[in-house]
DNA sequence: TAGATTGTTAATCGATTAACAATC
DNA sequence: TAGATTGTTAATCGATTAACAATC
């Protein structure tokens, strides 16, 4: 049981389930059905049952979905029932709105290092964590658990110092720069392309130009 | 002519693609074929071939594609002939990091205004850009045309200045708040969820976690 | 011309939607 | 019990891959 692969589409789901139950439950609302949470997510109701039951039958017939109980067990198949040690690497404008940004600490992910090749920034504090050199990384990671590191670097290092995470033993790379990083087996990683991102946004954007001058 | 709908899937792919022809550009690489870029990029010669064929044949039998054009015509196609002005909407970390953060310009991105509601930021230049007050927003659209809004304010607020913005004339929102945004027919956004990735990574970490206990 | 590689059609695979029996 | 809604199987749809004729 759960060997079954899960599609990347489903686990790419999971997040805004999660979002969608985390609003309704602030709201006391203590049951929902598949179809009435399909409407506000405009999506389908079978999908929505069909997504949740790659990992079991988390409702009741007739009932619906307690919605506590499926905010927690999504958080638990998310990793979310756990605490993470995060590490920033880069200490770039984007690093620091990372480090700064808290609202991951209360979801698990404990900042617990900054790091920079700038030794302008060395010592220097966000939320309270001091910016260290990257030649003291392989130190701290011996002697700090780091279970995952968010890369805010150029893209030029950014595939260097991956591999060097890997070797310390850093298992997930939370990837920021614009580059694909290819890590060996049992290190896993995330991208945020921010320019792919946007040039997505663009070609809607040129699209619907398109569309208009048609008319 | 170029009235077929293209799928989310081929779109996600053009900045890839994009993105390793700039680099083989970079490193006077002339001419390249599907199948010597599907090794690069690890993905199908056939996939290539499929996604390029839906906006035309840019290449030549025999011979391959050549970099360069292919390169200018994805571009073309993804909107990053013309240019764009682009605000920032909330001049939190976020949307400093954004603003400080010069390669969206190259690409024809340019920022044109920053927008947060306070006080104390209120004429603080980045970038030699002062960051202007909510109540100006109207007036500063009237007077400069605004293509896109990068949105970095709390969530609760995302919706209502999205509003607010499609109805000032902006047709394309770059959302970085929590929240999905449904708004009127003829504006596109774009969503950068920066929680919903670090949870997709969550959830693989805890899966690699799950398989080795398994062992 | 012979070789290479595209553009495109056909085959396969996977994901989404529909339907409905099971059951609370 | 009757009504509601799930869990799950079957049908459909769309995306990916394979194959190959067209052609440079």
């Amino acid at each position: 049981m759960g060997d079954k692969v899960i599609s990347l589409a489903v686990i790419r789901r999971l997040p805004r389930y999660y979002r969608y139950l985390g609003e309704l439950l602030e709201n006391d609302v203590v049951r929902i059905s598949s179809k009435e949470l399909s409407e506000r997510m405009h999506v389908t109701a079978s999908q929505i049952r069909q997504d949740l039951n790659n990992f079991g039958g988390f409702g009741q017939q007739g009932y619906g979905y307690n919605v506590e109980y499926l905010y927690t067990e999504i958080g638990k198949i998310l990793g979310l029932d756990q605490q993470y040690n995060m590490i920033i690497v880069g200490a770039g404008n984007l690093g620091q709105a990372l480090a700064n940004y808290g609202d991951f600490e209360r979801r698990g992910f404990v900042l617990s290092g900054i790091f920079d090749v700038n030794p302008r920034l060395e010592g220097v504090a966000i939320r309270g964590i001091p910016v260290r050199m990257m030649d003291e990384l392989e130190e701290f990671i011996q002697n700090n658990p780091v279970h995952i590191a968010a890369l805010t670097i150029p893209k030029t290092k950014a595939l260097q110092v991956a591999q060097d995470l890997a070797g310390l033993g850093v298992k997930a790379i939370w990837n920021f720069a614009s580059t694909d990083l290819h890590l060996p087996e049992g290190v896993v990683s995330q991208n945020v392309h921010l320019a792919e991102s946007l040039m997505q946004l663009s070609y809607s954007l040129r699209n619907l130009e398109r569309e208009e001058g048609k008319l």
